[in-house]
DNA sequence: GAATGAATCAAACGTTTGTTTCAATCGTTC
DNA sequence: GAACGATTGAAACAAACGTTTGATTCATTC
């Protein structure tokens, strides 16, 4: 009983959240967006101000569970380990797990599209706000736990091991061009494990001698 | 002396390449595309038939030579190592080098936004039909090179290279969004054997026992 | 130098876009 | 139950969109 109410407010969000993931947010139109959520048109502006406000709002009400989930097990993290180095896999796992696994829906496929500049300059700097506090925390810790990696090569490889995360979150983008159905598809818990798995063997590996 | 004429066709692919990269394809107009290569609007639609199918042009022109490059550095690699599976830096290199290295401009970035899905749904089939052909060369050179993973496992590690890739190919996204200057950004040649030893690394590790 | 086809031009086409307006409705409070 | 602010409704707004038109220019060929 006493299901939640599905405010008009909510069934934009909803609808605008899948919208935008599957077609991107200058191809998604107000009017489909109000049309499939069975709402007036003008209500759009009315909760949000805008277009893009809607954007903004549809973004912020799922990173930030995200990010306090982030920060929430690498709190849990550090209180296990003390002053010790935190193992690497746990560390992916507190920075990969909350988006990845925790979250359902189309969001993450919509990260990807934030991550990979979807168009509107001020939603940038939005998304910059939001990540710049979790960066803060876990990059330093990564440094522990990685104390041979100077800090411009640590932060490659962080930026590599994202790449992975987004690939796994955009999910089927390669899978359905090339494969023919000819491989297993994981699940989701076990595809985090695998990735977790391939970021923390690639993050370990000794730094190349090669030319520089 | 001599030197090309730069064509009407020319300078639409030229500008449009780079406004898609920048801004993405609903997000750019034709009027900015004409007006910003200073030639009339009508023009798109008489040397291309329509934005989409300028959308097109723009990715078969650079996707050619850059899959062309990539089968000749492969046929190079299985001629030199005959029937010996091929180093895995080696084969890494033949896949990512054409696109990340020896391809300038900023067809690149635009490939990231192909990559995750850019919106017109007939152009997904156009990225596949594209990517297959590479696909089905590569994927048994990395079996051999990798005989220790099943296929389904040897894939998903390709994707979570690809992905570094990409986050590559995209710079700047997370760079200036939480580096404040602090990091040494490598060269390109630098980075790319960054990739190609972080991608190594992570797949030759041995796969994990946890609980499937 | 007239004729032919390709290329460019300014202008307009009909739609669709995000946004605004203002009246109608709803639920709550006095 | 009157009055009120919050929400919804149908309709219109100007602006921008991709595309088409038809005249004009250009280079080439006979």
């Amino acid at each position: 009983m006493t299901e939640p109410p599905i405010t008009t407010k909510d069934r934009i969000l909803d609808v605008a959240e899948r919208l935008f993931a599957d077609c991107g947010f200058e191809a998604t139109s107000l009017r489909t967006i109000t049309a499939e959520a069975g709402v007036n048109l003008a209500s759009v502006n009315y909760h949000f101000q805008s277009k893009e406000a809607l954007l903004h709002a549809v973004f912020e009400r799922r990173v930030n569970p995200v990010n306090r989930r982030r920060l929430e097990l690498l709190d849990a993290c550090e209180a296990e380990f003390q002053n010790e180095p935190i193992p690497l896999e746990r560390l992916l796992e507190a920075f990969f797990r909350p988006l990845v696994l925790e979250l359902g829906g189309v969001f993450p496929k919509l990260f990807v599209r934030f991550l990979y500049l979807e168009s509107p300059n001020t939603f940038r700097e939005l998304f910059a706000k939001h990540l710049r506090p979790i960066a803060r925390r876990f990059f330093p810790a990564f440094h522990r736990s990685l104390p041979g990696l100077d800090p411009s090569e640590l932060f490659m490889r962080i930026q590599f091991a994202v790449g992975g995360m987004a690939q796994l979150l955009a999910a089927k983008s390669l899978a359905e061009v090339i494969g023919e159905g000819s491989f297993t598809i994981p699940s989701h818990e076990v595809a985090l494990e695998k990735l977790i798995q391939f970021a923390a063997a690639a993050m370990r590996s000794p730094v190349s001698r090669g030319a520089l």
